[in-house]
RNA sequence: GCUGCUGUAGCUCAGUCGGUAGAGUGCGUCCUUGGUAAGGACGAGGUCAUGGGUUCGAAUCCCAUCAGCAGCUCCA
């Protein structure tokens, strides 16, 4: 016999080999029949398997996860992959099985299969998954030792598991597999007992995915579902998803006007509309103003930057190819610059060219102007480097900015700094350009032309901690201002395995402690991700979930050790000798179009008063009342405010109705009445009629809410910061 | 960039078996002159993403290109 103790302190005695669901039949019928996985000491386990397997603690504390728990959805969506997987070989010859988690509240499963799956077989294989929740046979589970399982996952054809045996669970001496009819599968678990659970279901898209995330792995299908223990809760959640999609910013974006996306334009090139445009002058004023009190300079630098400035910062062979090509003073550098690369051992793209090739480059170059002599045809690849490279520098390159820092550094070595000026602070908001890959960009909120609210600061090392400190307090002051309070803050550092970046370990170390530190003194609940760091640095990001839950970031904070190092940057310190200052990169809102994007979306396009681009719009009863309507508006102009009028020749209703979809927080009905007392009847978007109030009332209590930034947000995003992002079942 | 899907009026979409286009909404004009979420009539708008091919005939079938969407990968 062994003791259970359930969560109310009661303990039970049962048989030595008894289950979760035994403990839970011991109670009543009910609540086997709704008993989908058990949790002992913090851990989720199978309801199914012996607790004297499970625990060596006695008696076993557990608690039961019914149907209604959250993380017993967890487990039967999981199950829900396997039953997927089991209907998926039964309709198709030769599937590869990879891996199939839980991903908050879907699930998939990655599939090695040559035929593609397409939208149009999911209701066939929805059918098969129906038959096998129906047939509701049992997960079980069994053991074997590492040379079994490999044997056993050849003889099942399934060579990735077998691979991921080998490689990935090397130090496993012990595997466990789940059965389910003629469906195995190597799996960590738990499962929900029997496939009968799984009532309610949907497979939501197929998309293509990687071997173990990397791309020079082959490629695999992977097919994603969504999966709720009650038909209601599924029916909720996929209308959820649809509401989700009607905050999107490409969709409000163009609905209200904000922006847009031309392809004649370019693909990632964002048009800001005159609303669009509005909102963000207003956040640029907004923060100008805040930097002004925080002791920043404002500067300006052009567009462009010589190749060399990137050579000296580094950046530049780091991220040759998210950058757009370099502009040539002459159009034979573009040539040359191919040849170079061609030549380039550790280039693969492209290939060293042929002679006959080489001849046509050649010739070409010569027409351009180079001398052909000069080229050793029949000498080493090293050999034509070294002489194509004298001949891009004849010429100079520039490169669209990708970045402000290196001409940020420029400027504070352009004027001789002493400890006493320190620290230096320059703010711009820098355009930058970056060639990110197509298949990337997405509204707002990645684009391949951006203005960054940058700055960088230039300080003592004694300084960095309270300079950090400062940014930080900076970066959580705007996001509060407009109320996005939902974030979680990122330390991203250096991937000790990697070579990609730059500095000594002691000057990283020492920069991931400080950034550490402050994050803790500061009170923010951080997460630590390793190899996320910048080539130069350590990094603290805030994080912000769109409106279909995927994160994006935004503001940063970033240390660096290295550029100082690389320009040779200097300040002559109390002891009349040089020193080197530390920098700062960083960026509150991150980029002004993504900043906007996610406003967008947090607002669901309702903005607030002080950041509405159509602030207030006055509501004229009929014709008879347009010229007060108008005179209404001109002295609410004066006052500063966004104001329109509509004189359409339609009724009041039609012209509230008009206002409220285009989400203006406020209207002002006027009519005959209204213009005898130099009055307003308020009607807020939010709280409907306010009733008739006299003029400078209404300009009181709308400048109030104006200039006090009042935050009205109505509808929150579904979607959480701090939702779990992955549950992993799998090995 | 990769895998899959999509592209018809400003927007959301319909268009059957291959027979050269339709709705709602928005927009314009006129009527209507009203009191807190849709008054009515009429009208304008499309080289069916682009370029090829098959066919007597293509929005529809095939190929390529471009763009968008989802996921993967990437993100200074």
């Amino acid at each position: 016999m062994i003791e259970v103790q359930l969560p109310d302190g009661n303990i039970v005695q049962h048989e030595d080999n008894a289950t979760a669901l035994d403990v839970a039949k011991g109670i009543s019928e009910g609540l086997a029949r709704a008993t989908a996985a058990a949790v002992i000491d913090g851990t989720t386990v199978d309801a199914m398997r012996p607790l004297t397997e499970l625990t060596d603690l006695r008696p076993v504390p557990l608690q039961l996860l019914t149907t209604r728990d959250p993380e017993a959805a967890a487990v039967m969506r999981h199950s829900c992959a396997h039953i997927m997987a089991r209907a998926i070989m039964r309709l198709y010859e030769g599937v590869g099985l990879a891996f199939g988690p839980v991903k908050g509240n879907t699930f998939y499963y990655d599939f090695d299969l040559a035929t593609p799956i397409s939208e149009d077989d999911f209701p066939k294989i929805e059918a098969e998954m129906k038959k096998i929740v129906k047939e509701g046979e049992p997960f079980e589970r069994f053991t074997m030792n590492r040379e079994e399982s490999i044997q056993f996952c050849e003889d099942l054809n399934q060579e990735l598991k077998v691979e991921h045996i080998k490689s990935g669970l090397a130090d496993h001496e012990s595997l466990s597999f789940y059965r389910q009819g003629e469906f195995v599968d190597l799996c960590r678990g738990p499962h929900i007992p029997h496939a009968g659970m799984a009532k309610a279901f949907k497979i939501l898209n197929v998309a293509g995915s990687h071997w173990k995330g990397d791309v020079s792995n082959r490629s695999l299908q992977r097919v994603y579902g969504t999966a709720f223990f009650d038909k209601k809760e599924l029916a909720a959640y996929m209308e959820q998803i649809e509401e989700a999609k009607k905050r999107d910013h490409r969709v409000l974006g163009s609905r209200l006007q904000l922006f847009t996306i031309n392809p004649d334009v370019g693909q990632g090139l964002c048009l800001w509309l005159p609303k669009g445009a509005t909102i963000r002058a207003t956040l640029e004023d907004f923060i100008k103003k805040e930097l002004t009190r925080r002791g920043y300079e404002p500067v300006y630098s052009p567009h462009i930057g010589r190749v060399e400035l990137y050579e000296t910062s580094g950046h530049f062979p780091y991220y040759r190819d998210s950058q757009f090509a370099p502009l040539f003073g002459h159009s034979a550098g573009q040539l040359v610059d191919y040849w170079i690369r061609c030549l380039d051992p550790d280039e693969d793209s492209v290939q060293p060219p042929d002679a006959a090739a080489e001849k046509k480059l050649l010739d070409a170059a010569m027409v351009l102007g180079f001398s052909g002599e000069e080229f050793p045809l029949s000498g080493s690849a090293d050999e034509k480097r070294a002489v194509l490279r004298k001949w891009e520098k004849q010429q100079e390159r520039y490169l669209l900015k990708p970045m402000n820092c290196p001409h940020h550094a420029q400027m504070y070595k352009a004027i001789p700094r002493s400890y006493r000026d320190l620290p230096v602070r320059l703010a711009e908001f820098g355009t930058v350009y970056r060639h990110e890959q197509s298949g990337e960009l997405n509204g707002m909120l990645r684009v391949r032309g951006l203005t960054q609210d940058d700055a960088h600061l230039f300080c003592t090392p004694e300084q960095v901690e309270q300079e950090f400190k400062d940014t930080l307090g900076l970066v959580k002051y705007v996001l509060e201002a407009v109320g996005l309070e939902d974030y979680r803050v990122q330390l991203s550092t250096k991937d000790p395995g990697s070579d990609k970046y730059v500095g000594s370990d002691e000057l990283w170390q020492n920069a991931q402690d400080t950034l550490r530190k402050v994050l803790t003194e500061a009170g923010l609940d951080f997460i630590e991700m390793p190899g996320e760091a910048a080539f130069y640095g350590p990094k603290a990001d805030f994080m912000v979930r769109d409106c279909l839950g995927r994160e994006w970031q935004l503001g940063t904070v970033q240390l660096d050790y290295n550029l100082p190092n690389r320009f040779e940057l200097e300040y002559t310190g109390k002891d009349n000798k040089q020193h080197r200052p530390v920098m700062i990169h960083r960026a509150p809102f991150g980029s002004m179009e993504r900043f906007v994007g996610m406003l967008i979306e947090h607002f669901a396009g309702a903005f607030p008063l002080w950041l509405a681009p159509e602030q207030i719009r006055v509501l004229p009863l009929s014709e008879k009342s347009d010229d007060y309507a108008k005179d209404v508006a001109t002295r609410l102009r004066q006052a500063g405010f966004r104001v329109t009028t509509d004189l359409q020749s339609a009724k009041l209703q039609a012209k509230i109705r008009d206002a409220q979809m285009d989400l203006i927080p406020y209207m002002l009905v006027v009519g005959p009445k209204e213009a005898e007392q130099n009055a307003v009847a308020v009607r807020c978007r939010i709280d409907g009629d306010l009733g008739v109030m006299s003029f400078d009332d209404a300009l009181q209590k709308l400048t109030d809410e104006r200039n006090n930034q009042t935050i009205r947000q109505v509808a929150k995003s579904t979607f959480s910061a701090v939702e779990d992002v992955a549950t992993g079942n799998e090995y």
